[in-house]
Order: structure tokens, then sequence, then C-alpha cells
DNA sequence: ATCCATCTACCATGTGGCAGGTAGATGGAT
DNA sequence: ATCCATCTACCTGCCACATGGTAGATGGAT
């Protein structure tokens, strides 16, 4: 279990990757320009990825295992789970503030038919670390234990097309309004 | 101010290109695959419409004007503007009920990075109308006949989002069963 | 000497777009 | 009524470039 010291090329092409696909979906991320940003041949891109399906899935899949491991450093920096939902917009606020970037599983949702099998499963994980999550936390504030999947899939639907109309509009501040108003309306805790 | 009695083929393109586009994006439509699809050659598109960028501005925008009359529709068919707010989800529904398909302009949103200026403009004016519909049906409801742009903008934000969550698990009762949450946590009327 | 990481040099396919042509309809002048 | 010019609605054929992907060489570290 020792520690990656330096960033090996194959994470700066996952991270590389992962920034590219998070502005022009899987459709529009490509060799050439991805292998450019790293500073190799796109040639070389394929010592670490046999084909652009196998990058296209390790970035998704590393996006949620990132995106998991966020949202469990904010439970345990909140042991009230209602403190750690109302900390729950933060991750889809960074992208905005980090070059205006959509979430990556977003963009990749909506290219759903367009995706290969291996991309398509790992984007749906994204979503279920999320609904999980979140179903966790609201049940530990209602006390019950039971089925608050439903009220955790539409937090998680409505956070994301906050970020979609807030980017398309490059506002961030539109994406606190929009958050606001959710918690006015009372969606969130 | 004749009927036109046949859609002619520029209709023809448009409605294709239209059902391409919210299916792979501005960037996975192309002009081979709409070509065929209509019944003439890649070439000949560009008679009616002389760039990508221009298909896909009048796609675009005749998507927003289609909407537009939905909406009117919708107001017309219910005086009391509670009932209209409450069929407003039907909108993004009915993509879902035609073949899985996504809002056009979500799509469009998602590649707003890759868009040419004219085509963004039109996505834009789709989020307008859109909440330029919200933002009087609520304020008929409320009375008072200011600001409530920010609740409009949350309600399209979420509905968008829902739509794009259930359509990338091709799953049309958890578009309803969102929508069902958000009336229950009181976003909608 | 071998292995690793990367390179050069390709290829096949797909793409937006352009040049130029053409059968047939239209419509005014004679 | 006929001729001619023009327009409509396509077509064939091509180009330049981008793209995913492959084969084989290169050179430094061990």
């Amino acid at each position: 279990m020792g520690i990656t010291v330096s960033s090996s090329s194959r994470e700066t092409i996952l991270t590389a990757a992962r920034r590219a696909a998070q502005a022009h979906g899987y459709n529009g991320l490509n060799f050439r320009d991805l292998a450019e940003e790293v500073g190799i041949k796109a040639a070389s891109v394929y010592y670490y990825f046999p084909s652009k399906a196998d990058l296209g899935a390790a970035v998704a899949r590393r996006y949620w295992e990132d995106t998991k491991a966020d949202l469990d450093v904010i439970r345990v920096e909140n042991p009230d789970p209602l403190m750690s939902l109302r900390r729950y917009p933060e991750i889809f606020r960074r992208s905005l503030e980090n070059g205006n970037r959509l979430c990556l599983c977003s963009f990749m949702s909506a290219e759903h038919d367009d995706l290969p099998e291996a991309v398509k499963r790992e984007v749906q994980i994204f979503t279920d670390v999320n609904v999980a999550w979140l179903d966790t936390v609201i049940s530990a504030i209602n006390g019950t234990s039971l089925s608050s999947s439903g009220r955790a899939r539409a937090i998680f639907a409505a956070i994301s097309g906050a970020q979609l109309m807030a980017r398309s509009r490059s506002d961030i501040a539109l994406f606190d309004e929009i958050i606001e108003s959710y918690r006015e309306a009372g969606l969130l805790g």
C-alpha cells in the first residue's frame, strides 16, 4: 500500500481525459488533443488504454470513485446528517468553480445512446453512488431507515439539472440561486 | 398566408435533424445519416441549410417555437394557473414517451462549449421561453406579479434533471416518481 | 540483453463542405 | 404556341481534415 509519488503518465492521461470529457463529452473526447495536452503522442495513449471505450470506462470509474471519496469526507466531517445533506450541493458546485465544467456523468447520460456498454455501466454507478449516499443521509435525518430513495433520486436529479442550467449560462450565482430555491421549497434539508 | 400542404423537404430534414440531435446531440448530428433518413443525398441538404451551424440553429429555433406553442395550448386549455403548472412536466415526459428522447436543449446545453454562436443563442431562448412561461403561471398563482423567476428557474432545472436521469435509465416511471417527489416536497404546485 | 515507455509512420473510415452538372417546372416575350 | 432564360431540387464526385487504431522502430534504464 505504498504511495504513488509521481503521477504516472497513466494518471496524467486519466486526469486530462476527465477534463476533456467534462467539457466535450465522450464523443468529443479524442486521442490527438488528449495526447497533446499530456505532452505525448496519440499512439502512446494506447499503451495504457487499449481502446477509447476502455479509456472512457476508466475515466468514468475514477470519477465515481473520487466522488464517493468526497462524499465520505463530508459524512466524516459532519456527524450530523442534516449538515451533510446541506453540504451535498458543493460536490456539483466545485465543477462549476473549476472551469465551468459539467458533471462528467451528466454529460455522458445525455450521450447514453452512443456509449459503449462498459462506459454506460460506470456512468450508472455514479448515479447509484450518489443516490445511495443521499439515501443513507436522509434516512438518518428521518430516523426511519426505509425507502427515502425516492427523495434521494429527486435531489440528485434536481441538482444535476441546476448544474446543467448554470453551466450553460456560465453563472455560478445561478446555481446557488436555484439551490436556495430548492431549500425554500423544502426539497433539501 | 396559405397553408403548406405537404411537408416540404426542408421540413422533413428539420424533423429528422431534431430527432437525431435529441438522440446524439449537435456533435453527433451528421449530414450523411441525416440525408439517408430523409431519402436524399448529403449534398442536397446544403441546398436548404448552408452549413451545419445553420441547420443546428434552425432545429433549435423550431424546437423552442414548438415548445412555446405547446405551452400556450396548456394555458388556453387551463384557465386555472395551478392546473397549468400541474401539467408542465408533460412537456418533458412526452420526449421520453417518444423514443426515450432527451430535451434537445438539455443535450445542447451540455455541448455548450462546442456550439456555434447562432446555435447557442437559440438554445438559450428555449430556457427563456420556459422560465418566462413558468414565471407567468406562478405569478398568477401567487397573486403577486413580482419575481417568481427564482422559483421558475428552479422548476425548470429540476424537471430537466429528472428527464436526464430517467432517460439514462430508459425508465419513464422513474421520471414520474421524481416529479411526484417534487410535488411532495412542494417544489411544484 | 532486456524491458519499458514512447516514438514515427501509417491506414481506413467518417466528416463538413465545395464545384459543377442536370432533369424538369415556370413564366415571360415573341 | 413556342422559344428561351431562369429557377427548383436534387445529383455525382471530390477534397481536406479529423478520427480510432495498428505495426514496428528507438533509446534509455536496469
